[in-house]
DNA sequence: ATATATCATCGTATATTTGCGATTATCAAA
DNA sequence: TTTGATAATCGCAAATATACGATGATATAT
């Protein structure tokens, strides 16, 4: 493979496939319900509900935190995550206007 | 690793994270967006317009159709595939709605 | 019938993702 | 200070994804 061709399409393709990849796993999405549902946000209790280590929840979480889409702020020994809702609603957005703007333009195709 | 974890979640989690994997690549993106607006759908000329040897673009289709975003009939020689419009709007509603339900359920955490 | 064009599939190499245990760092409590 | 709890990070193994050239299959043109 040699080098990855992600770079060479256009920056709204690219932000697109970066945005669905941050959800393109069932524990990310998980994740994201979860922080936005429940009162706390602490990581040990994401672990608890989620099928996964504690350090595999922890990298799902990063991703999702590398993306925009959670705040993480540390209190005291626990971490305190919560959704990006500025960001959240940013994605949506940004997903839904590819589906919206990807019209059909063809006349008797197929 | 030994087995993927991913059967262990919700349908509901499984089928958006599986949506949102199909345009997680810039190329599924640009793939789509070329079906779309082009007169004809010739995986020829998709692969004139992209960066991407021909074999490789005719990866990304399978996977898109795998997922049922486009259709691809042969037509002679030359495959001609177009986007499956109803599929099309149904996911687009699956990932509007995760985003549209997914809404603040706390008071006061971070 | 042979040659050419188009595209799917196979085989392969490399990159990335996923997942976990072990370790580390930090804070709170004893 | 030591102990325990919490969570990030490291290191590793295995699975998946990405990409391409080569090959195969099918249809058209000569």
């Amino acid at each position: 493979m040699a080098f990855s061709k992600k770079a060479e399409f256009k920056d709204d393709e690219i932000t697109i496939a970066a945005f669905a990849k941050a959800i393109s796993h069932p524990a990310r999405v998980a994740i994201l319900k979860v922080v936005a549902e429940s009162q706390s946000c602490i990581c040990g209790q994401i672990v608890e509900v989620l099928p996964l280590a504690q350090s595999t929840v922890s990298q799902h979480l990063k991703e999702l935190k590398d993306v925009g889409l959670i705040d993480g702020t540390v209190d005291g020994a626990k971490s305190c995550y919560c959704i990006n809702w500025a960001a959240f609603e940013k994605v949506n957005k940004i997903l839904n206007q590819f589906f919206e703007k990807t019209i059909c333009c063809k006349d008797g195709c197929c």
